[in-house]
RNA sequence: GCUCCCAUCGUCUAGAGGCCUAGGACACAGCCCUCUCAAGGCUGGUACGAGGGUUCGAAUCCCUCUGGGAGCGCCA
């Protein structure tokens, strides 16, 4: 139950709506059983009573001939039912001949029939197997396109055999190319496989995740960035390509800053909201959030780096980076905070313009560059040595808490 | 082992015989811009796995090898 919700959920997360389903094979087994009973009435399946030991016998025989494990076919033509011992349902593989996959990406693949065996469809408890129900469903569906990792060409040819036994029409296939580790090796739980809900958790964008996927093994000219509506509208399987990838986190991160910066700001606040919540800092007012993400939009390669940035615009501050007040706070630096206190108290306009505006002025006065007298002020306000521009920065933050925080560290840099 | 698939910079890719002294992007380095950090701009290095063919001409077509991947379950 928690399993499939995790899939359900990163599907809506992403954006990726179905127009019916889900649907669950284990309420399908009436059916399953249906199809079994048509395919031993007419031939094209039959009852094996080999037992798990002779086949596991089989088997080590035929590795240590060098041959490739398959199941002999001892009953099928005909064995009589063994006491004890409850039967499997084989599908009747065709013994000549061959198949070919018509695949979208690959083009035609051809497989000899006697490189295939004939496959369980049924255990001896009577359920039916994953290759059997995916082909009723198929059938049953009608599906027209199915789209799937390469690991399954190999399982094509079966799946077409029991297709064509059942005088179901072929689907077109593509088999599009796996996704590698960063170092080339097969994705894996233990090896950087995650749901797609923790990135949503490490704070990137549905479309950049997208965004991201939709490029490897396809393209679009020299285009890296795509929106949701380009892709929709560009992408064709066709255009896909044959070889694996290999995941790149770094590519992923600088799309999604791409996104970041491409996304309105009221969009990205709706992100924010969850990403400060995390870090325990509730931030109630919309607007202010929208001009946070906004302001932060273009130094921030996740949402929840955003927000791990953006806390002091929400929350008091709990000290200075040692470092940065030690080299901007000092007896030197005061007056100057105090002079930009004094006007920042007196203005009219709090706007960018003018807190930009009575920077400059204060600048000139000491004849300082506007590093000098930006920086300070940055420390002052945020309690590092990093934030947007230092207006934007005071005209979100608000006049009382600029003021406020302006005077705390004057008290600082006054006693350094 | 057998069968199938794949093969251009470290990575994602462009390239469908001459436009390729191989283009773009990420990452990296340097410079510019600059109130910090970014963003942005410019510059730089690095690739057609190997060997045979076909052709006037091959990254592009064919073959072999090599390398990587997948499948070979009473798993899905």
């Amino acid at each position: 139950e928690a399993a499939t919700q995790v899939i359900l959920d990163g599907m809506q997360w992403l954006g990726l709506t179905a127009d019916e389903g889900p649907f669950y094979q284990t309420r399908r087994m009436d059916r399953y059983r249906e199809v079994l009973d048509q395919f031993l009435a007419d031939g094209h399946a039959y009852h094996c009573y080999c037992t798990k030991e002779e086949l596991a016998e089989m088997r080590s025989r035929q590795e240590a001939a060098k041959q490739k494990p398959r199941y002999d076919g001892t009953c099928r033509h005909g064995r009589q039912p063994r006491p004890g011992v409850d039967p499997v349902v084989r599908f009747k593989n065709p013994v000549e001949g061959t198949v070919v996959v018509q695949d979208v990406i690959h083009g035609n693949v051809v497989f000899e029939n006697t490189e295939l065996d004939d496959l369980i469809i049924a255990r001896s408890d009577g359920t039916p197997t994953y290759n059997f129900c995916v082909v009723v469903d198929d059938w049953d569906m009608k599906i027209t396109h199915v789209i799937r990792g390469d690991d399954h060409l190999n399982n094509t040819p079966r799946q077409i055999n029991m297709l064509k036994a059942l005088g179901a029409s072929v689907p077109a296939y593509a088999h599009v190319p796996m996704i590698l580790g960063t170092d080339g090796a097969k994705l894996s739980k233990r090896h950087g496989a995650v749901s797609v809900l923790q990135y949503k958790e490490e704070g990137y964008l549905p479309e950049a995740l997208l965004n991201y996927l939709v490029r490897l093994g396809w393209s679009h000219g020299d285009q890296e960035v795509f929106s949701m509506e380009e892709m929709q509208r560009l992408f064709d399987i066709k255009d896909v390509n044959k070889s694996a990838s290999a995941f790149n986190p770094d590519k992923l991160l600088w799309l999604n800053q791409q996104h970041i910066m491409r996304a309105t700001p009221q969009r990205l606040a709706q992100y924010l909201k969850p990403q400060l919540a995390a870090l325990g800092v509730e931030a109630a007012d919309d607007a202010k959030l929208a001009a946070v993400a906004k302001a932060q939009a273009e130094r921030a390669k996740t949402l929840k780096e955003m927000a791990q940035n953006s806390v002091f615009f929400f929350k008091d501050l709990d000290g200075y980076d040692e470092k940065a007040a030690k080299k901007n706070l000092t007896a030197e630096s005061a007056p100057v905070l105090a002079a930009v206190r004094e006007r920042l108290a007196a203005m009219q306009d709090w706007s960018a313009a003018a807190i930009h505006g009575a920077i400059n002025e204060v600048a000139t006065a000491f004849d300082l560059g506007l590093g000098k007298v930006a920086q300070p002020i940055r420390v002052a306000v945020s309690g590092t040595s990093v934030s947007p521009p230092i207006d934007v920065t005071l005209e979100v933050l608000g006049r009382n808490s600029v003021l406020e925080r302006l005077g705390a560290a004057i008290e600082v840099a006054r006693a350094a």
